[in-house]
DNA sequence: GTCCGTTAGTCGGACGTCCTACTTTGAGGA
DNA sequence: TCCTCAAAGTAGGACGTCCGACTAACGGAC
């Protein structure tokens, strides 16, 4: 008889753990899980993918998001607090980030005057430019070429939108 | 003028930045850019009621899925390079993984038979008890409660499963 | 039979996330 | 007024991920 085809073909690792979730009688949770699975999957993907068009311009992901969020800001500054409650990350995530953009003199801190609990996040003339750079690498590396096509990626990002509002987020 | 009526409304901060980029002419890669955050965001949702699912039972989920694919796998072994493999992590996820598994005697080292360089990991009877066990407290917690209708999660699961495969995930 | 490129796994370090604990400041109640 | 509780931010530590460098072993080519 002949050998196997030795087919080291599609196999999709996340396809056959639902195909186990069903075996074992688990079948109500199995595509709940396997979208879970996919959701933590695809989430390393994108981050790998964003992270790579980042990495030329010296910041990562997260501290992208805290220079965004500082450029559409009114007055080019913001509290620790809402930049965590915005980003949704703990306000020991916004110091970490916070530190690393004030030493690579991207962003400033200052003492708020109305409350003196408060600091006062700013962005500094490099910052902005740095983030206008990032956003065209972004927008050309990764969000406009997504492998998927404009009604898939409307159907993605409205079905977790739809998870997050029932999951409280907003 | 009355005061305005104070509406800490819903209010989605990935649809705010939606309308940023849309605003700054950057409407080409909006959605794309709003599929990817809210990605970002709904993995750290799932994720967050995952790890408190199984908190209880002291394995983080990365330690989960090593010891399920343990489970499912013929001998209840397998070597390191192919957990590596499978779940599409760096060898040193898989070295810190098996090492707290070890440490808490949930799997062992072994050194392999064929190939002197690979070690294979195998699961204990705890092991395989405390992946039953948190595989039902997965299910019935999280994966059978996603705040998704069955139709929305397998849409979900169907375009995660498409932008994995464009990114040749497998 | 020996040499050299590849592969399996580990070590040390960087980064982002969370948690707990702590200090300082604000704000409302007795 | 004083007192107590809440809120803003930081410090230290745990965990998971990646990267680069390293050791040990495999395996084909000459």
């Amino acid at each position: 008889m002949p050998g196997e085809p030795r087919r080291a073909l599609p196999f999709d690792p996340i396809e056959a753990a639902r195909a186990q979730w069903v075996e074992h009688g688990w079948g109500e949770a199995a595509d709940g899980m396997a979208a879970v699975t996919s959701l933590m999957r695809a989430h390393q993907i994108a981050l790998a993918r964003v992270e790579s068009a980042l990495r030329p311009l010296g910041v990562s992901f997260a501290r992208y998001e805290v220079l965004m969020l500082l450029l559409f800001s009114r007055r080019g500054s913001l509290p620790m607090r809402t930049i965590g409650s915005r980003l949704q990350v703990h306000p020991t995530s916004v110091t970490n980030a916070v530190d690393r953009l004030a030493r690579a003199a991207l962003v400033t801190r200052s003492p708020s005057a109305e409350d003196r609990r408060a600091v006062l996040v700013a962005l500094t003339p490099e910052g902005r430019a740095l983030a206008e750079k990032a956003t065209a690498a972004l927008n050309d590396e990764v969000f406009g070429r997504l492998g998927l096509s404009a009604g898939e990626t409307r159907t993605l990002l409205r079905v977790l939108t739809t998870l997050r509002s029932g999951a409280g987020d907003f």
